[in-house]
DNA sequence: CGTCAGTATAACAAAATGTTATTGTTTTCA
DNA sequence: TGAAAACAATAACATTTTGTTATACTGACG
């Protein structure tokens, strides 16, 4: 059978106080209880632990040897104590996150930052990615929490949906700029940058022209808002964004004006199903959906 | 308080097993025993353990990230069983040696590669030195065991005699070689490699050609018999040198004759007095004095 | 030599860990 | 669906470990 624990840590406290009485101080017991413990390891080990030597205890070279071994088992001992407060506490774990890319750039670092300054031993790995990926990853439980623009309807994926205010940004000094709104209207000579032709938001976007007769002049298509951002800052366009990632890059050669109709840009936070995700996790994405709230509809 | 090692083998016992039932069989104990410890613990650690699924208990992520340290913890415990067990067969522990620089690369390596042979925990460190840092690194307690060829009168050091048997080494079709044994006056006329001149084992070499009226005609002087044993070979000289080490370079280019009057070589073995010795250095002592056997006087 | 600090031993109390018996739960499958 | 089977939880009690206090032993030291 395994060696009783009480008997390495009666041994380890021997050791750093040098003589029984104050090992049993340290330990907060009395000094025949440590007596026997060590008699009893000695004991079972077969061979002294002590040699007594002017008044103290010393190790011998053998039990010298062993105790390094002891100090380490105590240590991880130790840690298992903290890290198991931490994983009560939330304060502790992996956080595994799939995002869309530009998600992994914009407003999740500042998010995840403020997140993990107060949870030291939570670990993160950030995965950015398509949705079609993003979903296929918590469904196989590889992430514990996804950030996506599109809806599943997997049963073991619970999703969420977030709705973002969105807005139209033009270049600095653009002629658009005076304008206090901007309405499809006025947009129709203009090159329009804008998400793939077949995201959900650009059908959105091109209906408000198609409704009221226009023709949205698409040139510039990409994936993320982000992207598009850059590119109008550098003046190849205008576009319809997620107003929280215009915010981003205010300042940086951007001007904002609201859209209307408002488009909301349709955000889903994504979870394994069933209660199967880890504390962290849910606490992160309820941290994450708050950071949301300055920029959502309603 | 510490967290009970038992609960930490219960919560083990069931991640690998998959339930309870199967983890108190292999921990050789009943299934309510593990019930209670699980329970205890999870209780103690403020988050549950695990959930079930479809008949099995699956950890959550929480106690998935715990039970990779405690997996490490377990490992950890049994080692340092396997590790007590060796200490006491004393087949573990660190041998530290510190000895003449000849015996670094002659005798001593094919003794020590057989002592550990069957002692594959035992760890070694090897000093060759001049026989006063062996002394005081021997007093000082940085090493084990000395083997030096000097005596010492330190109280903190024990020092046990082995006289050993010389020979006069030739080089191959040297005139002497002819002899059945040598004597001081064959050597008159040659040019002889010897030990440093302050060395015991010089003292006594000269006096053995003092006392016949013969004058030793001092060349070639250095502190080991293996530097001698290759000067001789290599045709620098002869020399008187322990038969031991002539031995080991004997094939390669040296003749070896007995020499009259025999002059012994005082080997020194050292060791730190009063019992701090390891047992695996009293062991070894044990051993290569045995080494020693078929070159020692009587 | 007696004192003192420290250690070991004895006798017993409390806590942890084990047992068997039994009762709830799920899962599985006819 | 519902009964059998498999498994987990609880209860009541035995055993072992770990703790306690009281006291006897031991070696270092003035």
């Amino acid at each position: 059978m395994g060696i009783p624990l009480r008997q390495l840590e009666a041994f380890h406290a021997v050791c750093r106080a040098g003589n029984v009485t104050k090992a049993a101080q340290s330990l907060g017991i009395s000094q025949p209880a440590v007596s026997r413990l060590l008699a009893t390891f000695s004991g079972s080990v077969g061979f002294e632990l002590f040699k007594k030597e002017g008044g103290r205890m010393v190790p011998t070279p053998e039990s010298a040897f062993l105790l390094r071994e002891v100090e380490r088992l105590l240590e991880n001992l130790d840690n298992i104590g903290r890290l198991s407060i931490d994983l009560a506490d939330r304060r502790a774990g992996h956080l595994r996150i799939a995002c869309l890319p530009g998600f992994a750039t914009s407003h999740l670092p500042q998010v995840l930052a403020g997140f993990l300054e107060d949870r030291p031993r939570v670990r993160v790995t950030l995965e950015p990615d398509r949705p079609e990926r993003i979903l296929e990853w918590i469904i196989d439980e590889h992430y514990d929490c996804g950030i996506s623009d599109e809806l599943s309807t997997h049963p073991m994926v619970e999703s969420r949906l977030v709705g973002m205010r969105t807005v139209c940004i033009l270049p600095l000094g653009h002629r658009l700029a005076a304008r206090s709104e901007i309405r499809p209207e006025d947009l129709i000579d203009e090159r329009m940058v804008h998400t793939r032709r077949d995201s959900a938001f650009f059908l959105q976007l091109n209906e408000a022209f198609a409704t009221r007769g226009l023709n949205l002049d698409s040139r510039l298509e990409t994936r993320q808002f982000t992207a598009a951002c850059m590119l109008v800052a550098a003046g190849a366009g205008v576009s319809v964004v997620s107003e929280m990632d215009a915010r981003e890059y205010e300042g940086r050669g951007l001007v904002l004006r609201p859209f209307v109709p408002q488009i909301p840009h349709r955000l889903v936070l994504l979870l394994p199903s069933g209660a199967r995700s880890s504390m962290v996790a849910l606490d992160f994405l309820e941290v994450f959906e708050a950071s949301l709230e300055p920029f959502r509809i309603r």
